[in-house]
DNA sequence: CTGAAAGCGCTTACAG
DNA sequence: CTGAAAGCGCTTACAG
């Protein structure tokens, strides 16, 4: 490999020189730098990175944690977030933390370690504790929440308002005339799963309608959804046959459920209208295709790291920097499954 | 940050004991070596990975492109290298060339300049020039590729037997009793495009039909595959309403024909059988199901990264190595759209 | 305009 | 068993 030696013993000038005119300080030659240059691209250098990390301070990289991969939302965030680190010139590694806090806490802890110059997160449902999270704060190292955060930890987020998201679904199951709407929840701690069922219980509120706790059913939403929407669907049909709306936490739930409906010969829209969460591309191309709210991934991504790039710049600068938290906004898409 | 020569000021001895007995080498006393691992961790201790990495020249990261994140295949080969790396210590840099020969090129360059360990690609459909490979193999820099590979560069690869598999998918059709059928196929230039196309017409010949290259659809397979398998779709059922059976290169892309006969009323498997390709878990959930050809991207990730790490484990000890090429299994699911 | 020198924080061959 | 010293390849404050 090339070295600043090396191009300054081939012209017979110090190292200082030749680092100086290959990074564009005015206090060198214009017939230096152009000699410089040329030596540097015939032998064709590429500073070694691992030497200007440690003179720097810096790497270009950032870390991103994530609680699964192979999931429509979150891998357009991915790319939302990768898309906007290369335009910037920073490289992303990405961990996944498989929904496990124990898992997640020794990625912050292994990001921390590389001296990542930021972390992007979105929480493991079981993440309860923050501590990990509050290193990373006093380690200095800016750290963005999106999707999946903690509302007690001080740093800028990106999320949506899954209330209001949530609030918009079961109002549309109203608007076309469902009295006895059920909801299909996620787990009990994060945030969002939280949220869109608050969303869920004060439409029905609103609306005069009464909110029955037994027809709330709980989904871990982990790698088993599809099958959770089946075996929620079931037991609905057991417990409550006078059903005839369902807002569903996430597509993929729903689309088990529509599944299992369909299997037993309950009809859609026509006996149960239903709603899902996240616009997953299969929403779109299912029969009847599924009535969903638009969660904006790419979006979510491309925020986030703008969040993430201008925390990092103000920190280097010293320069005051206040804390952001960006809703973004999403819509009801309406498809097939709640026709009326 | 603490470093190792606040340690040694701490207990007053040198920074190489320090460095040693944090190490584990065998030249420290145990005495010393206990006090320096209380001290190290009461102090929170983390070597700054930025020294290291340019004292080891190396970095225990590794950099993967790949052509798209959001996809279903492509994003579980992602969690299977990621998984498999954290095993082993290394984290991964995710780049996405968006089917660019442009930025493939100039991502590799991007890796080689941050010295990577290693580095996993996919290539995209448009590469056809693979001078930037050589250029990491020149480099020194361990190299495998995967699924869309290219077999004149000298490195390991993974792949599945493309044609073999669509072999099978016609094979299938056939036996059902089509006798009149068609392919959409992939661009024309990556490898695994023109082995599906070869399986397919080898198929046909093989059991003595005829093979008419007019039946031939060609997809980008980009962005707007589901488009286009709509598009596919309609002007097949113009130029050949007589076409009962159709192999197509990719789920998504049969989704979108299937779409598309429904819509006119063609009926699957009725009028026409369909086997696609890949396995997306949209194809179990969309009706009628659709019957493909399993490809196993977890699989691929976690074997890509263990023939990786092979190499550089190898190379670092400057010990003899060999590429291999590991070809993995697929198969055949029969679903509801190729029911005889 | 040029360059000698210090230093980033480690690792390791070598001497004692 | 311990430590002084060299060196990885850069950047930059400082002197001339």
């Amino acid at each position: 490999m090339v070295t600043l030696k090396q191009i300054a013993e081939e012209l017979g000038i110090s190292i200082t020189t030749v680092s100086k005119a290959l990074k564009e300080y005015p206090d060198v030659s214009k017939k230096t730098r152009k000699l410089v240059r040329e030596t540097a691209s015939m032998l064709n250098y590429k500073p070694n990175s691992f030497a200007v990390n440690l003179r720097t301070r810096e790497s270009k990289t950032i870390g991103l944690i994530i609680p699964v991969i192979v999931h429509h939302f979150f891998s357009s965030v991915i790319k939302g977030i990768i898309e906007q680190a290369e335009k910037k010139g920073y490289l992303v590694i990405i961990l996944q933390s498989n929904e496990s806090y124990e898992l997640e806490k020794k990625q912050v802890d292994l990001l921390l370690s590389k001296r990542v110059d930021g972390i992007l997160i979105s929480l493991a449902n079981g993440t309860a504790d923050f501590k990990h999270l509050n290193d990373v704060i006093e380690n200095e190292t800016p750290l963005v929440m999106f999707d999946k955060i903690a509302k007690m930890v001080k740093c800028s987020k990106v999320i949506i308002d899954d209330r209001k998201a949530s609030y918009k679904a079961t109002q549309h199951l109203i608007d076309i005339g469902c009295k006895r709407i059920a909801h299909f929840r996620g787990p009990l701690l994060p945030q969002n799963s939280i949220d869109r069922f608050l969303g869920y219980k004060k439409a029905l509120l609103d609306n005069g309608l009464e909110y029955d706790s037994s027809l709330v059913y709980i989904c871990e939403c982990g790698d088993m959804s599809f099958e959770e929407g089946k075996l929620n669907a079931q037991k609905l049909l057991k417990e409550h046959k006078d059903v005839d709306g369902i807002f569903i936490n996430t597509d993929l739930v729903a689309i088990g459920a529509m599944t299992e409906f369909m299997k037993q010969g309950v009809r859609i829209p026509e006996d149960i209208s239903i709603v899902g969460f996240s616009n997953w591309f299969m929403a779109s191309v299912i029969s009847p295709s599924l009535t969903t709210i638009n969660q904006p991934g790419l979006e979510m991504g491309i925020n986030a790291f703008k969040l993430l790039y201008k925390e990092i710049k103000k920190k280097k600068k010293n320069s005051d920097f206040s804390f952001k938290e960006l809703v973004l906004d999403t819509d009801l898409v309406i498809r097939e499954s709640t026709k009326n």
